[in-house]
DNA sequence: CGGCGATTTGACGTCGTTCAACGTACGTGG
DNA sequence: CCACGTACGTTGAACGACGTCAAATCGCCG
């Protein structure tokens, strides 16, 4: 699912870089050929866990990992799209952006989430790493004769679609409906239930990205996000204990102010 | 994909009723076994345009056509998903509610869409016949055993899964960045693309929803809709025919204040 | 310590909403 | 055939939430 923050990120630290940088590729002449996929941190997750150990060998063989650091793109909308990636560690967005140059952000993703999947030819929205991240990519020629191979895979693929078509209408009863208290707030609740409490019991979330990109990912301007949660720590729903740890002291408080839906 | 409306809903009359209304069934017992579907209007599209002829009599026998009066609700969201629908004919209207009574359509639905796929047990969604129109039920079991058999029919459901995610990406981005006219603009363009023009050789839409419909799926009140529509009408761009049909008398010009995806 | 970008805060403007009244289309019954 | 009722649509005026613009502050590295 194209969201939440999976812990793997939370190790993660963010390498700040303005200009694409360049990419570390280990492909399958840097490790052993079975061991690869074999011993990869998502192995039980996003398409992989559909995959019977026997595929192992020649997917390792078709597909590259790559390390990029932050800010950096790894699909671009519009452009042929002829890989797909998996998130192995990190975290991206992913964004569409209008002719005169407004973005919305359509989701973020972490490990074990798969990008660049397209209907037509092209991607349908840009992908870029916010903070340093590790990707695996793959030729979108090769899922195709793996899904014809094994129809498990095509079947988790399709799950895999529902649920993030699932999550695609949830935002849009947001953007349609919600105020941005509301939004805030149930963004919060959102990531808090794919994170580990603190040690003190309470829910807490991390956000490595900036807060422009949170608000684009809720249609709402930063300046916009920075006063609701002002209110929300003001009203002692939420303490900020860094710029990028937000905790939740009272959840119950979040979820009546996020209307989430029946 | 749900969305247009395509040309079969266009001679389907609105029957106007405010109680939810009874339902005429015609099942297999109705017509001969195998005619039923061999002669179906959808047979192309939708699911069963995957469906080689030798399946036809038993997807017949699990099957079930329905006639629908308007304002009738087909599924509701967080009942028990317990069966999948192929829209026949008309138009219904897909939507997700807020504990307060909000709501938001996240999308309309013509001849050859599917209703009711659901991830998990429930219903992620209301859908509710806007116009008569007749659906086709099947368990979702059956879909199941359809599937396992047919990797055909699991790789359509897969296609059409991902073109109604990129509509619902779009949807995002138009409610996350668009103004009111913009979004009003994308609406009718989006819609002029799946129907015919007129015999002038300009672009009309058919819009048998209400207003507050319309309203609903594109974030606005039905007054603002109104107004966009007025100054559109002011400016040149379209004309009011009748309370249900626009004709696009400049398209040109509606794709410039839609600000269209890149 | 200094510098730069990200974030926050404040003042103000605007777009879309809200509330209310009016108009219109259609169906019903006199 | 026309009067009436109801639901939908339109229009106007005032309001409010969020956006815009600008400045101050914070945080992170060098």
């Amino acid at each position: 699912m194209t969201f939440s923050v999976a812990a793997t990120a939370e190790s993660i630290a963010a390498v700040p870089v303005s200009i694409p940088a360049p990419a570390v590729v280990s492909g399958s002449s840097a490790a052993t050929e079975k061991g690869r996929c074999a011993g990869c941190s998502v192995r039980s997750k996003g398409l992989c866990a559909a995959l019977p150990a026997e595929e192992l060998p020649e997917l390792s063989a078709a597909s590259r990992t790559i390390n990029l650091l932050s800010s950096t793109p790894v699909v671009l909308e519009g452009a042929e799209a002829d890989s797909v990636f998996t998130v192995v560690s990190g975290m991206l967005k992913l964004y569409k952006t209008l002719p005169d140059g407004r973005q919305q952000i359509t989701g973020f993703a972490t490990a074990g989430d798969v990008i660049g999947l397209a209907v037509g030819e092209a991607y349908a929205y840009t992908a870029e790493t916010v903070t340093a991240s590790t990707v695996c990519r793959a030729p979108r020629s090769a899922l195709h004769r793996l899904m014809e191979r094994r129809p498990a895979v095509q079947a988790r693929l399709l799950a895999m679609t529902s649920v993030e078509l699932s999550a695609a209408q949830d935002q849009i009863l947001l953007l349609g409906c919600k105020t941005a208290v509301e939004r805030v707030a149930s963004f919060l609740l959102a990531l808090s239930r794919r994170s580990r409490p603190l040690p003190d019991g309470c829910p807490s979330v991390f956000l490595p990205m900036p807060k422009v990109d949170i608000g684009a990912y809720l249609g709402l301007r930063p300046e916009t996000l920075s006063r609701v949660l002002r209110k929300l720590e003001d009203a002692g729903a939420i303490t900020r204990l860094t710029n990028d740890r937000i905790r939740l002291d009272d959840a119950a408080a979040l979820e009546a102010t996020a209307t989430l839906a029946a």
